[in-house]
DNA sequence: CCGTATCCCCGGGGATACTG
DNA sequence: CAGTATCCCCGGGGATACGG
């Protein structure tokens, strides 16, 4: 992306590529369940729900769901009794290794800006609010 | 990331670091703002607004504070008549560059992907519905 | 010019209960 | 076991109007 302002119609794609590539991850819980699948290889759904830790079974089918579409995720029915369902990552979803490293990286070093030089104020990176400290 | 279950304690950590920098660049217009400061250098808060097609001025505040307060964008007063107010990158905002371009690269695969061995369905990344087309 | 304030709508997402 | 269905709340985000 080399910085042009979005009225510019090539890089209105460069934009738009990367709306779609932050599409794919956004929820809440997508990389959570990318990397649970990822680490098992295989991985049944209540395996899932026990691994992503606060997930809601309404939550966890809708975002299966999601990166299924976007065939990042390939899911199976088994001919068990009762029935379960194996999701694995397809090689499409495996790509995504790159990407997820260089975020965490770049988080790191992001939590560490964000920490210093702020003795007086106390920033929750979650929520964005800036805090002053009760003296 | 090593793509371990998120209960793994050394794991939280990685995964929270992920979920940081995506927080960092979530959000419908940040990367659209970003992209138009770099491009610039300086730019002025109206002039952003003309940049990013489609912000509305209370969002284009909201964003850009949000941005300044995870340090990715520094906000100088100028001295004019009427007060105008320039925004810069600082050099944490600029190491972005990488991950932004990983995410472009990355959606343009995504999109091929999507979009291959798809001629019967038509899919919308955007809404993420797969919608079966009319015969 | 650079924002805030207000109103309002819609969808994300939790809790819980129910089905094949 | 693997999901749906339902209810409900809250915050993102648009439109518009106002203030320094």
């Amino acid at each position: 992306m080399n910085c042009k302002p979005s009225r510019t119609e090539e890089h209105k794609k460069d934009l738009m590529a990367v709306q779609d590539s932050m599409d794919a991850l956004q929820g809440k819980w997508k990389i959570s369940i990318i990397s649970s699948i990822c680490y098992y290889n295989k991985r049944r759904f209540s395996d899932i729900l026990n691994d992503v830790i606060g997930i809601s079974n309404k939550m966890l089918s809708k975002e299966l769901k999601e990166l299924e579409i976007n065939k990042l995720i390939k899911r199976t029915v088994l001919n068990t009794q009762p029935v379960t369902v194996q999701y694995e990552l397809t090689q499409h979803g495996k790509s995504l290794q790159t990407i997820i490293n260089n975020l965490k990286d770049w988080g790191i070093k992001h939590r560490q800006e964000i920490l210093t030089n702020n003795a007086d104020i106390f920033i929750d990176v979650k929520t964005k609010d800036a805090l002053v400290e009760n003296s």
